[in-house]
DNA sequence: AGGACTTACTAATTCGCTATAGTGATCGTT
DNA sequence: AACGATCACTATAGCGAATTAGTAAGTCCT
């Protein structure tokens, strides 16, 4: 039998409301009392049930996070800030994964839901704002990362998407590039800024836009880098071939990268490669891959600030959105001399 | 206002047990009551209140997972491993990251165990066994995985170490490798065990062993592949150079990848050099890096098995021990020919 | 028709805790 | 000495569900 609240009363012979208060820290029990049950409580290694302590406070202390997938390092990142920020207030995580696909999503969020927890942190894979609306409606605090929702005046942390495709995009070009190509995610926030920064960078240098070099591949997590790969081929047929490939993330990169130097081609020599993502490893490729930093880490840490703000603020506060700025990591696929 | 079973109850002018028993598919409803209760469900989308079910119902459909890092590829693949395969059954996973501290893990095991998870999982940093016996006297069911504790019948997934150490060290042996240079993990149960698999392979071919070819870096996550670095310019100093080193993990051994490129040697001729968990782009790497795999997806996958098979048995089942084959995948850092 | 079953429900209790109102004792004040 | 405060604590009513025992109505059998 695990012990309860009631037994420590018993054993002291008070009641338990005043346990209870020693354990909450509440001022209106007198030191003696209160050294007693500490002591106590310590001897038989109690802890108070959250269980129960969340049905009547209504809080479950507990966060969720939904995200497309936990392998990816981006996500991985995130959680990490995410779960370190919340920790030292009495919160932990709960994570579910919704493998891109909108209908898990959807199940994962309504089981989060059910569960009462205090907020959700999510990079939505729907296209649908339904889900939205119902939190709302139930006035369920949540927190969208990464991935907005048009039509939808949420809680937002995520990056400067255009801003990623332009930085990427201007870089190539700097570098001298004149064809180039992008290999671009999915039709969702990222995926589409990132695409426009890429035609805008392009537009505003004079350099004509042709839609033959862009391609785009359905991103299923673990095989990213080999649709990276079949990406590039594809490109590779194009007459006169790219000299410079802006991609949506870097495993797509790295698989690019793959199928350039298998075709005998020279990195950046006759094709300049930039990603995007600045994962840890990128500098020990075999050839090391140019990216932009999406600040993951920082944008993990910015959505928990929000997630606790919303928490502690009594009444439902205005929506705020929260922009990061990319910034340029140059390496050799890029670098010419 | 949220609304409750009561509502609904009180709606339809029924008991609050009858919607109760509905929503449990309890067969002791009629047809046309069950069907307006449902209806009804629908109709203000009611989901029962998990918090309030599980403080009677004893069970909070959580399972814990504390691991030293989720950044990590391998416990984010086993993460993902076990989320996955609990989820159809209802649960949800909750993480925790204890940073490789021994002190945070305590404080997150102590603040999951308040929460009444129906299980952990636990990837330990800890050299002590207290925690481990504190969970068995409350009789909360625990798997401990990666990292075995001795002196501790405990459930445990994890590698067959020695053999990660042996086939390594062997494969090297057997491309020729005559100096061979260990840069080891922890003192707990994978980098032991690895390190012993390394010497019994050496004395089993007639090698001799030379403390002066085993470095230890304390490993702390984000930075691994930096001290692969600084471990393998350390190896670079002995006289003679070794000849094949086997890292621990792959991200030292990519580290040391580095070291070894840029002091002009080359790979595997000069050095041959193997790591350990197979991480998805080792072969986009300056030199493909061969590996052992240590099955982390699998590993995520029986642990979940085992939780699982703990919950659904009613009285404690005796500790089972799973452990997994590791497996040799070679790539050019070692292919000589 | 009367008893035994079955069916379909209800009422009441419980889970372990928080929160609020209330109580008796002690103290200071005038 | 009578009054109001303050202190330290208790009693009690929930929180939102699950669960158990109980019950009235209907069915079946003889």
């Amino acid at each position: 039998m695990t012990i309860r609240m009631k037994d420590i009363a018993k054993d002291l012979g008070i009641s338990q409301a005043t346990v209870s208060k020693v354990l909450r820290k509440h001022p209106d029990i007198g030191e003696k009392t209160r050294q007693r049950v500490l002591e106590r409580v310590k001897e038989l290694d109690y802890q108070p049930n959250t269980l129960a302590r969340s049905l009547v406070t209504g809080r479950s202390c507990l966060i969720g996070l939904v995200a497309p997938s936990l392998l990816h390092p981006f996500f991985a990142e995130i959680a990490r800030g995410i779960s370190s920020a919340v920790r030292d207030k009495g919160y932990f995580l709960v994570v579910a994964s919704s493998e891109e696909d909108p209908e898990v999503e959807k199940e994962e969020i309504s089981g989060l839901l059910a569960r009462r927890l205090d907020a959700l942190v999510i990079a939505s894979a729907a296209t649908e704002v339904e889900q939205f609306d119902r939190m709302d409606k139930m006035s369920q605090p949540y927190v969208l990362i990464d991935r907005d929702m048009n039509g939808l005046a949420a809680n937002f942390v995520g990056v400067n998407e255009v801003r990623v495709g332009r930085l990427a995009t201007e870089h190539l070009i700097e570098m001298g590039c004149r064809r180039i190509a992008h290999i671009r995610g999915q039709d969702n926030g990222p995926g589409n800024g990132r695409f426009e920064g890429y035609r805008l960078a392009l537009r505003d240098r004079g350099i004509p836009y042709s839609d033959d070099y862009v391609v785009r591949r359905s991103l299923v997590d673990t095989e990213t880098t080999q649709q990276g790969r079949e990406a590039m081929r594809l490109l590779l047929e194009r007459d006169p071939k790219p000299d410079g490939v802006f991609c949506f993330n870097d495993p797509l990169a790295i698989g690019a990268m793959s199928s350039i130097l298998d075709a005998g081609l020279r990195i950046p020599e006759d094709i300049a490669l930039i990603g995007c993502g600045n994962l840890p490893n990128n500098d020990c490729l075999r050839v090391p891959l140019s990216s932009i930093d999406q600040q993951s880490h920082m944008l993990g840490q910015r959505a928990a600030e929000l997630v606790l703000s919303l928490l502690e603020s009594k009444q439902r506060p205005r929506a705020r959105t929260i922009i990061l700025e990319p910034t340029l990591v140059v390496r050799g696929s890029t670098q010419r001399k």
